[in-house]
DNA sequence: AAAATACTTAAGTATTTGCTTGACTATAAA
DNA sequence: TTTATAGTCAAGCAAATACTTAAGTATTTT
């Protein structure tokens, strides 16, 4: 029980991890919501900004961003009646790593692959 | 209707690039295709090896397949009988840099956060 | 030649998603 | 104080999505 507890942790704090990334990467798999991020790293913009342009009624953005923010893509702060959205870098941070690190594994196995061949090449024969 | 070749070719150039970010974007979206592409940046498998861990049918996994070849994150090479199937590292690298630039901007943008801030207070006073 | 393997294809289904409408609240302006 | 603005909330809906099942084909293995 007491000897679990720094594994627990660990496991605790990768599921976490994991759940923030699905959470990022299912944000930024809508086109809306990518247009509303590309929007926001230029600028700060109001909820009703964001709406302007886009083909929807102002509750289907308020929707987005709602997703956006618990992603931790944007973070919002309401001062009076408008509501100011932001991008948070932190989770495009995020989806970064995840993306650079998938490459440099690839990397790390591309440069083996003349070996990796030969061998399955082996196994094969067997 | 000359003149406008060049730019109706960046136009064009544009939406392609857009529509494969797009297809990328949508594809990393779903948690079983990233870790199918999870665990091909590690090395190359065949479907059915793909398809033993996850909890679906191997119909499924075809399916999740067909939509990360078409996004280019996925290469795929049957030989006889068995698909294999890799990364494609240049889908990632698109990925990868459409996030770097929102970053860059919003690293451009921030640094002058106090100059815009007090503008919006000059903005907001006329 | 027969059986097993490794997919393929098509059709159907439950759930999720992106969006709308409409009625509401809170703040600011006239 | 009335009126306009900015956003909120909840319900409902059509289309997209992530599956399943079942019946195929092509290639190995025995």
């Amino acid at each position: 029980m007491r000897g679990n507890t720094r594994h627990a942790g660990f496991a605790t704090r990768a599921a976490q991890r994991g759940a923030a990334i699905d959470r990022i990467f299912h944000a930024l798999g809508d086109p809306t919501r990518r247009a509303i991020v590309e929007r926001l790293s230029e600028r700060p913009l109001s909820v009703s900004q964001l709406a302007l342009p886009l083909q929807m009624t102002l509750a289907a953005v308020v929707q987005h961003l709602e997703i956006l923010e618990r992603s931790g893509l944007v973070r919002t702060e309401k001062v009076g009646r408008v509501r100011t959205c932001r991008v948070e870098s932190g989770g495009l941070s995020a989806a970064e790593s995840w993306i650079r690190e998938r490459r440099a594994m690839w990397e790390r196995h591309f440069d083996r692959l003349g070996e990796l061949l030969a061998e399955e090449e082996k196994g094969a024969k067997r």
